[in-house]
DNA sequence: ATAGTAACTATGATAATCATAGTAACAAGA
DNA sequence: TCTTGTTACTATGATTATCATAGTTACTAT
């Protein structure tokens, strides 16, 4: 392709957020992230894409400010991915994504029943269902304040990934 | 590049997701409808994204359930597109891609004072800044309870692409 | 008859992505 | 010591999505 149009400058917010996250990779990568997947081997393997495209998308999301590399041995040099404060931001974007796909994105039946993943509000240890407050309590849901369950086909799905 | 890895089978919902949304196109032509932008030329002069491109990135869409194709007029034969209840659904994924960018994406001082766009609620008149609860009576914000007006940069740059 | 409008499709150049393989720096066991 | 294993990458070549530009179709208006 030719360079794809460069959003960085428009003055819409969903342009500049589209800039970044107008990218099955980049969104792949947060996902893991968020689910404390911090390694680069364990980021690849699970998204399923392949060494160069984590590697440029990881260089890229540390461009942006919303990961930081850090050494978690010496020798030999390894690092880890972290989300920062902007990164860990994202949440809401990545929360509402899996609210939208929970309730359109699955046939009838295609998980059994209940969600992909069911999330419990550990304030109140409610079931969150697809909502942005939480039915039990009222709150509105922020990073950490979930617990993630995922179902059966979900846990096998990803153990067949790791091997 | 070869065919990009298909997610529209995983178990995971953001996975699901992000085969759709993981793509500036399909980011950018939802904002549009969502801002009630409905014609062809008119998508693809604000977005800049070429005649190919909106042609093919609506017909995935229609597709997947979240636009309809609605003849306007019969001789000649025009259509607009509308977001289905799908489509609208997807509300709360780009008004928390827009928060993210408010909070993170403009340099100090980039637009003025103030966001890209401010909107208010409509059932109270609060401002809402960039919470997902309306500050000013409380309630969960959703499609159509909100007016947006666009600073006076972000309507320059508008106005400047539809020439 | 000519120009204009809306919604596209066609063509060729360029660059992003994928699959596969390879590298670097070390640790651990035979 | 030699081999295998682990982690975090980089290199290469084939494939294909995207872009810019131009063209098409089917009308309406002057």
């Amino acid at each position: 392709m030719p360079k794809r149009t460069d959003l960085s400058d428009t003055f819409c917010p969903v342009g500049r957020s589209a800039e970044l996250l107008g990218d099955r990779a980049v969104l792949l990568i947060l996902r893991d992230l968020f689910f404390g997947r911090r390694r680069f081997e364990a980021i690849a393997v699970n998204t399923g894409l392949g060494p160069q495209l984590v590697s440029a998308r990881l260089k890229l999301m540390e461009g942006e400010g919303v990961v930081e590399r850090h050494a978690y041995q010496d020798r030999p040099p390894r690092y880890e991915y972290r989300l920062t404060a902007k990164g860990k931001d994202l949440f809401d974007v990545l929360y509402a994504m899996r609210n939208w796909a929970e309730r359109w994105a699955y046939g009838e039946g295609e998980i059994g029943a209940g969600p992909a993943i069911r999330y419990i509000h550990r304030a109140c240890g409610a079931d969150v269902g697809t909502s942005t407050l939480c039915p039990g309590c009222g709150e509105p849901l922020r990073y950490g304040d979930l617990k993630g369950e995922p179902s059966e086909a979900l846990r096998a799905e990803q153990a067949a990934r790791a091997g």
